[in-house]
DNA sequence: TTTCCATTGTGATCCAGGTCACAGACGGGA
DNA sequence: TCCCGTCTGTGACCTGGATCACAATGGAAA
């Protein structure tokens, strides 16, 4: 399955897309962009994965959503709509191929099209709806229950992550973060070990994350 | 300064509002959408505030953000986009006058009037960057400069809201309210009244909230 | 005036999570 | 094999904020 994004649009908006849009390559570790930059073009994920976050002050580095291909970046539209900087940063978690829209081409691409509406609104739907449940998350202190989520929803295959990773994806500190593994691995419920986890115990898990 | 969405539009977008849109009333107290409800027609408010907020298991409310004549709500957006039903309530606070469009009715207009997606796009904006602010509010607990800051804001004339209200506004308990409030008071930030806080030093107060 | 409920003030306590400070443990080079 | 940087594990301690439990007060309605 392809990602481009002139599959999915009709034939004119298609158009558009090949003659006013450039198609740009990054390395996995780049910074897509940066906190305070402006904003000058929509990005298209094709290939790659995105990872949006925050920075606090005190340096503690918040996941806020990832970008995959089909995906498209509440953030950007964010810019391009409010003519704001940044607030957050993407770093490529992968190589990364993307489809720069100016934001002019942008503007046209949404009058002229449909689907891209439907794309680009329906995206937006989803991300606000994840950020409430963060918000939520964020709300009601219950790391155990988010740790023990976060894992379910991965337990497919070993989750190779290091915690301070996985504290940067629930907002809080390392050790916390590892002290809840230990708890879990005492129960049964995870094996550990260095930059992975196993789930030996989903459904326990997600009765520990349920409500 | 009328709201009317119509004055907004272009003529045939205008029309399409006027042949395919009901205005509603709603008195004061009422819900405007509930929780959980499926979302049938975007508001838009042209008198009046709703209040959008979420309520916790433990039944603690959080408002989330307030729909003014002019603004669009994301939620319904989200709804009408997603196809799930609102995870929030509106609550009027005044007696509201809306503009209700159907589905349908949105789609075309999305289609048909830039000055309609530019009101839709930017204002979904302005959302997801509070949203993000109130995230970033939410992770770092620091209550005494969030108070703060709502009061410095409101500073214009007395902020009439009881304890409660305003630990709604801030995702807390209201003895903490009620508390830093009673410390904002001995230090001569501001004057209590039941019902009723007087902002005394709001520059005191906005360097308390600013970084 | 009296009643009664919503609002506010406060002490006492509890607790999840944050911070600090190290000590191992692992593993990929050199 | 040894070295060194990254990851983990853990104890000790701190803290903001949540909860509980009442008392006191204000003010609108009766």
């Amino acid at each position: 399955m392809t990602a481009a994004l002139v599959d999915r649009l009709e034939p004119e908006a298609a158009r558009l897309v090949s003659s006013r849009c450039a198609t740009v390559r990054l390395g996995r570790g780049e910074r897509a962009f940066r906190s305070g930059e402006d904003c000058a073009a929509y990005l298209w994920v094709t290939a790659g994965t995105v990872r949006v976050q925050v920075v606090s002050e005190r340096g503690r580095e918040r996941v806020l959503y990832r970008v995959s291909p089909g995906d498209s970046c509440v953030l950007t539209t964010s810019c391009l709509f409010d003519h704001e900087p940044y607030a957050a940063e993407g770093v490529c978690e992968t190589d990364v191929t993307a489809t720069a829209i100016p934001a002019g081409a942008f503007r046209d691409l949404l009058g002229l099209s449909a689907s891209f509406r439907d794309l680009v609104l329906a995206d937006y739907a989803r991300r606000v709806g994840d950020m409430l449940v963060m918000l939520d998350a964020a709300t009601s202190r219950n790391l155990g229950a988010r740790l023990a989520g976060l894992l379910a929803e991965r337990s497919a295959g070993p989750v190779t992550a290091t915690h301070q990773e996985i504290a940067a994806e629930l907002g809080t500190a390392r050790e916390v973060v590892s002290r809840a593994l230990k708890d879990f691995e005492r129960r049964g419920l995870v094996a550990l070990s260095r930059g992975r986890i196993d789930v030996l115990d989903a459904a326990g898990l997600g009765r520990l994350a349920g409500g």
